[in-house]
DNA sequence: CCTTGTTAGATTGGATCCAATATCCGCGCA
DNA sequence: TGCGCGGATATTGGATCCAATCTAACAAGG
């Protein structure tokens, strides 16, 4: 794990302007990436010593991440990688069917052409990728594309914490059934209703999608979840 | 300020079990409760102080209040109480209005009778109560009683955070223009559609409900803004 | 008189150090 | 042999200390 982290590290460093930002934003996008492994114990020595900084930013981050649901403390016991169960999933599912119509409804009067010809060329890019990763990251921006013009900071923000926390699901579904084509007609259909302004219509196959992306993958965890007690 | 934080403090402290978890609850109470007033400086030294305790737990506790957008945190400047503002208020009830029909879609099913006596009671209490402080709690246990049975801990967990948010906006105007009756009225309706088992009647009332709130609140808000700048 | 450069003070960000608590292993005893 | 107790060790929680940087005041120059 160490090397892993440490390769991102020297890369991404200079961006950012405080060491806490920095650890924060690279623990991130390791938990979604799934390089840290849900349920892995993260010691604050230890990531330390990966990042090049002392405790402190260390225990900054994971506070920050702690309130974001992405890692659990336990008082003098350490924080966890927050663990991954069909539970959680249908509970992201149901925060996701509710906020991203939501997020549709504000933003779609207010989008361009421009906006639908680059919605357009993120499922275009989606259909020739092959890298679960790259996937999931061309699906978020392809949803906050479709919501961008909503002009509500905080509720997009949301949106886009609970595209990534279901993309940590969906990585899980796709490396052990391939990615489901289905979900790509679904973007087609839904940018098709989008461009013609049918609001109604739109958020309607939203709302399905979002929802067969539960069913496909709760019905892959439960399985999953049962088969493991073996 | 000082004063006012440290009556707080002694009563509240041996609830918890980490210094950092007890400095959290009790900046996250003082801020939603106006307390610490919006745009205020966070000076740690001077938190830590008045909390009897060392900067660290502090600043580990503002570090989990930024992650909800509760304070703001400028790198090499300190944190400030986030700022209130008509676009945040329409924004948290955009969000409101999106994910408490959804909490209470879910959970209607598995109201019992005694749930529903329980609200009965809340707003009756309501209708009692003077203190606004008071008043927003109630309100808050009110919405979260009719939401409780719905299973789902992170959508319940983002409604309770926007609940909180939202009162925090609505203290302010009940302070310059009293309680709003209308909004008891609602609530009388909306228990009396959940009562009947009627779902889709109920999450309609829940919706107008939450967007009247909305509308009466940004006029407020608007016109306080610009009866601001002369 | 206004603007700009410089410097002193205040305040945060980060590192190190100490204390408190949990885990784990071995020993004694039933 | 199994169970409970106690100490050693690891790890976190909290305090203190040092460095980086921002703010503000003041002086010099245009």
């Amino acid at each position: 794990m160490t090397t892993d982290l440490t390769r991102l590290v020297e890369t991404t460093r200079p961006r950012f302007r405080t060491a806490t930002e920095f650890v924060e934003a690279t623990l991130r996008a390791a938990i979604l990436d799934g390089v840290l492994a849900a349920g892995a114990p993260l010691r604050q020595e230890e990531l330390a010593a990966a990042f090049g900084v002392s405790r402190m930013p260390v225990r900054e981050a994971l506070r920050q991440l702690e309130a974001t649901a992405l890692v659990e403390f336990h008082p003098h016991r350490g924080a966890v990688v927050a663990e991954i169960s069909a539970e959680d999933a249908a509970d992201i599912s149901a925060i996701r069917a509710a906020i991203e119509p939501q997020a549709l409804r504000l933003s779609l009067p207010h989008l361009e052409k421009a906006d639908f010809d680059r919605a357009a060329e993120l499922i275009a890019e989606m259909d020739a990728e092959k890298d679960f990763g790259r996937m999931g990251e061309l699906n978020r921006r392809l949803h906050m594309t479709l919501y961008a013009r909503a002009g509500r900071p905080r509720l997009l923000t949301l949106v886009e914490q609970h595209l990534a926390a279901a993309d940590r699901y969906l990585r899980f579904q796709f490396t052990a059934l391939g990615y489901h084509p289905q979900s790509q007609d679904e973007h087609y259909a839904l940018l098709g209703a989008c461009r013609a302004g049918e609001l109604e219509q739109a958020c309607q196959l939203l709302t399905e999608h979002v929802l067969y992306a539960e069913t496909r993958l709760t019905a892959f965890l439960r399985e999953r979840e049962t088969t493991a007690q073996d």
